[in-house]
DNA sequence: CGGCCCCTTGAACTACATCAACGGGGGTGG
DNA sequence: CCACCCCCGTTGATGTAGTTCAAGGGGCCG
């Protein structure tokens, strides 16, 4: 069931036909394992299948010419890492396995397609695109005008409910294989000053963090402290 | 001709027939006038029309509640301010006017036809979404990882092809109603700090800025130092 | 004419970056 | 199987880009 994460996130923003699920189930057409570290897409590329995550985390990326590195965005099993790869054809940023991942590849003429014939599926898809852009905004806000503890609690949140969606929380538990140095690439924050974050989120007890594994232990808290209003991820099943 | 700058954007993307052209005249139903300073939409509304920008500028924005305000994104005329609000219904920002502004009203029954009836419209209108998307990243990786100088630079490009596409530039000069305060709430930046980036801007004879009125005085060092490229406006004619 | 934006400048402050160094663990090659 | 090394987390010291606070001046609108 290569397509069971993304068919479920779909169920977040409306009901679906048995139909549907079953055309989703099958635009998979090929699957193929990515080594930690190893670029999936690269910027400047003309990609003709889209790729899902299936198994694994990964993230898209833009390097300056200074060596530095800004994420801007996580992806969790489930993601398109680049649905819009399909409308605007060339990549602008590149996209890197940070975990061993499974990907699915979708051919652009199968998404083509849908939208020919299956105007309710093609909406979902684009609703798929507009909550990307919805959480590239909460980490405009984020970045701009909240603090590096209110920054990556904000994160954190995210990252939470996301995973909850696709079932790969237990309780407030999780699996986050994201080192600091990533995390700040992600925050635009040093790696030093993540470790120094990450320490005083602990010693306010709302997180532990060992490992891989991150546990809120202070859900209504770290949600106080990072500001978040899960709206905008429009976690809301209603007709689209 | 209401819709004329909206066209002019999506002949940027593709070729566009004309019972398209005239399917996009049709869709704005309504016009109405919106004042400097006021919202046209607020975060919680959920619209049943998404909103065209006529002439004048606005800002999507969020508020925190410490008092400070990041905004999102900058619109000009022919963008949809919330394109989205049709596929997501309820509004996570808000919208604001910046100039005294005209927008018009697209009733999201009718993007639902076009959805339905109108397959490569449908496209084009979700490669409008996927290239806010796209803008966002770049805010993302300024704000992440480039200096104030960079920063300012680079929006500076990014607006400059914007309104170049809709016509409203002269040369390299353009009118940009925007404060020094509203540029700080787009760059993550205080008031005070805006004020001497621009300065350095100008000492570097990069731009000039008096009243509303910019001038890109070396738009290939302007380009240089904010290290910037346009791919990511999706500026290309391509079938979609 | 008055008031309020808006731009500008100076001075002090601070959040975060940078530089440097160390220890532990896990994978790899000899 | 051991040794090495590199990655990753951690800590301390110092540096700095950008913030905050405060104040004044100019222009425009009511």
């Amino acid at each position: 069931m290569p397509a069971a994460a993304l068919i479920r996130k779909f169920e977040q923003f409306d009901r679906i036909s048995d139909r549907e699920r079953q055309l989703l189930e099958e635009i998979i057409v090929r699957q193929r394992a990515v080594s930690r570290g190893e670029d999936m897409l690269r910027e400047g590329d003309r990609p003709t299948e889209s790729t899902v995550l299936i198994t694994g985390f990964a993230v898209r990326y833009s390097l300056l010419r200074n060596g530095k590195r800004q994420i801007t965005a996580l992806h969790v099993p489930g993601d398109f890492v680049d649905l819009h790869s399909f409308l605007v054809k060339k990549m602008d940023h590149a996209v890197m396995a940070i975990t061993p991942c499974t990907v699915g590849m979708v051919p652009h003429e199968t998404l083509h397609g849908i939208s020919e014939s299956h105007p309710h599926l093609a909406r979902l898809l684009a609703v798929n695109i507009a909550v990307d852009g919805a959480i590239h905004r909460q980490w405009i806000v984020a970045m701009g005008r909240r603090s590096a503890l209110e920054h990556t609690a904000h994160l954190l949140c995210e990252l939470f409910l996301r995973l909850q969606v696709v079932g790969l929380t237990e309780g407030y538990s999780f699996k986050l294989p994201l080192t600091q140095a990533e995390l700040g690439d992600s925050l635009g924050l040093s790696t030093v000053h993540v470790n120094r974050v990450l320490q005083d989120l602990r010693k306010e007890n709302l997180i532990t963090w060992r490992g891989e594994t991150v546990v809120i232990t202070d859900w209504p808290r770290l949600q106080e402290v990072a500001e978040f209003d899960p709206t905008f991820l429009s976690l809301e099943v209603q007709p689209r």
